[in-house]
DNA sequence: TTAGATGCAAATCTTTTGCAGTGCG
DNA sequence: CGCACTGCAAAAGATTTGCATCTAA
């Protein structure tokens, strides 16, 4: 547990360079609370961050976490009723909302790509992702009497 | 264009009326503006359904706007960067959002359902809807050179 | 008549921005 | 050492809430 910080670093490191950006240590704690902790909203992460940097502001989480959705080290997810979701899984996956909690659940499709993915069933634009979200009721709302 | 709110009036009050709700002027004008100008955000509707209705409220129309997409009369859309999106057009399509300008677009599916989109596909949660967002850029972005 | 809707304003929540100071490379 | 990054605080933006008033049914 004391190696968390060492982890990130050997396993960010490499990825912010070539991205261009600084090898930070709120940039870390970030990145580690993202995959520790997916589908957080910036204060989510903000909470969790400042377990191991005392100091690290909400402000920064927010730069940060748009800086790195950007140059594609985070996916974003908007999601209904909350603000947006970040996790450092990037592909091959997608996502499944509560519309009564908000619970996220990742979704694995089978390994052939659906046709309906495809970028070039959209005509006009230059898609470069394409991802489903799926909602409804999770586990525990579904069986909650209402 | 005098006809507009006879029209959203003849077009909505059944539909309204089924949901359990009041067929009030400024849900009328705000059905009317979500058909017209699709994929506005609240902010958008409400200086569109003030137009026709000048004393309706901005928190009216969030109000509204909630209520609607709960009762199933219209269909909400999360997208990256800008608040929520409205639509009355409830099914059969899809998003294709362009991630420099914001541009909304329609995307339709052929007719067959693709298996990925089947709700049973997803496992421990009762799966109602499953949409599609593309993310890309638009004709004119993919143009500019940058 | 009356329960549901609206208008208005304040409160809340989320995200952005400007700027001075800090630290990575 | 220089520039990118962070902290902080204020601003901006989006949405919700409480309450008095209004109105569709």
């Amino acid at each position: 547990m004391e190696h968390t910080e060492y982890d990130a670093r050997a396993r960010w490191s490499q990825p912010l360079r070539v991205a261009g950006r600084r090898v930070t240590k709120q940039r870390l704690a970030i990145l580690e609370c993202a995959t520790s902790h997916p589908h957080s909203t910036a204060d989510e992460l903000h909470r969790h961050a400042r377990l191991a940097l005392p100091g690290i502001a909400l402000g920064t989480v927010h730069t940060v976490v748009n800086d790195l959705a950007e140059s594609g080290l985070l996916r974003r997810l908007d999601v209904p009723h909350t603000g947006a979701r970040y996790e450092t899984r990037i592909t091959d996956h997608h996502h499944a909302v509560c519309t009564q909690c908000g619970l996220v659940e990742d979704v694995a499709l089978p390994h052939t790509q659906p046709a309906c993915l495809d970028p070039t069933i959209v005509r006009g634009m230059k898609i470069t992702v394409a991802e489903v979200l799926y909602h409804g009721l999770c586990a525990s709302c579904a069986g909650s009497l209402d």
